[in-house]
DNA sequence: CAACAGATTTTGGTATACCAAATCGATGAT
DNA sequence: ATCATCGATTTGGTATACCAAAATCTGTTG
């Protein structure tokens, strides 16, 4: 069978294309045009557009093209605090589940991470940084909770990608992971549920800075429909 | 336009085929024969299956039927943990957010459940249980949560059913309610939180015990492929 | 009798064709 | 000039046919 892909294959293209900003909010996804466009059949387009609405990336209305979600501030905050309810249950469950190896794996992309802040690419920052939160949410050894953590993790993709390219203070970011890594090698709840939400707080207010500059320049772009 | 249905149709008549235990774990759900069967073509039943699978109650694997997921009780365990702290995080959120009127409406779900506990259909009770929870979820005004929160009560479902069926102290179930609508009421984060954390540590108990029974008794049929 | 090779069957993946609803625009009546 | 109506077009939904990989069955061979 072929190896079972080109609807994910597709899924992940677009995917790609929306939080990088390729496809800004409000661009329709037409999934005749866009199938044609990549040489493909609807059937796979059709599919890839079903996987990336459940992921809240695309809206499906009901005889209209399907169209790129416009972040919206409300959502952002309300996905944020959901996310930070389960890091902090990841990391509550992590003191109690998560071997040394775990913890020895976060330090060292905390280490690779203060290596490198002052002269790395901010997406490669980025980047260990996604690591690092995914790997928290695997430390739990709670599948369901670190796939769902991950979910919503995605979802905030392309706010949290705005929010780090223009990082101020990224000593502040280091010194953070680090609080989170030691409470946790000391296996103290409390403590790193504390370190999480300091954190985490923080994400939500650059998150907030960074939608509320976008709402504002690019303009709520609800009614223009560029083609995808 | 089609009012946009058949998949989502298949896919609730699926769910509840699975929920209700007609079609148990370990069921192969070929998607050729079911639509045949249900006398529709491949491509919605394809879907559907899609949905279900997103929802964790089918296994797609490589090259073999879909298969009715095998609850397993480290998965349930786990996914009663993500449950709990939604749902905490719900309660929580409810104090600041909630109105007096969706307050109210928590209320009289006890009430009407306090009524009829002792002559009610336990599937009666099982059902006004679970618009308990859910408007617990819809009363933090959080959508992304309260839709999260729906996700993991439905994969509970079938284990939540089976659990609320032979629910011994249905006196347990009306008291703990009350106690979280009246700290919710109060407006104590702290207290509602802890009554939210009792009440569900019993749920996982139960659907601990009923999973243990089910796998016990029902064995572990992994390989026979009764069609679905 | 066991094990391997090839054919056959079964599976899901993909492409394509057709359908119906909904939208949007043109045209004609008032 | 305006509004209503009708039709062409665009949309997604569904059915069907075909394909390739994988599993399975089978017959042969060591």
């Amino acid at each position: 069978m072929p190896q079972k892909i080109l609807a994910d294959q597709i899924a992940n293209e677009l995917r790609r294309d929306i939080l990088r900003g390729k496809l800004p909010p409000g661009t329709f996804v037409k999934e005749r045009d866009n199938a044609a466009e990549l040489g493909v059949s609807r059937t796979p387009m059709r599919e890839a557009i079903r996987i990336l609405a459940k992921e809240g990336l695309l809206q499906l209305r009901a005889s209209r093209s399907p169209v790129v979600t416009q972040l919206d501030a409300r959502e952002a905050a309300d996905q944020t605090a959901v996310l930070i309810a389960l890091e902090k249950l990841s990391a509550e469950l992590a003191c109690e589940h998560a071997t040394d190896a775990d913890i020895d794996g976060l330090q060292a992309m905390v280490d690779e991470m203060a290596r490198r802040f002052d002269r790395a690419d901010p997406v490669d920052i980025f980047e260990i940084d996604m690591g690092f939160h995914t790997a928290i949410a695997a430390a739990s050894h709670n599948a369901s909770l670190a796939e769902t953590h991950r979910s919503f993790l995605e979802r905030l993709w392309r706010a949290r990608y705005l929010a780090a390219v223009q990082r101020r203070n990224r000593e502040r970011l280091v010194s953070q992971h680090r609080d989170i890594v030691e409470a946790l090698r000391r296996r103290d709840p409390e403590a790193v549920r504390g370190a999480i939400e300091i954190h985490l707080r923080d994400l939500a207010a650059d998150i907030r800075r960074v939608i509320e500059r976008e709402t504002h320049s690019g303009g709520v772009n609800g009614r223009n429909g560029r083609e995808s």
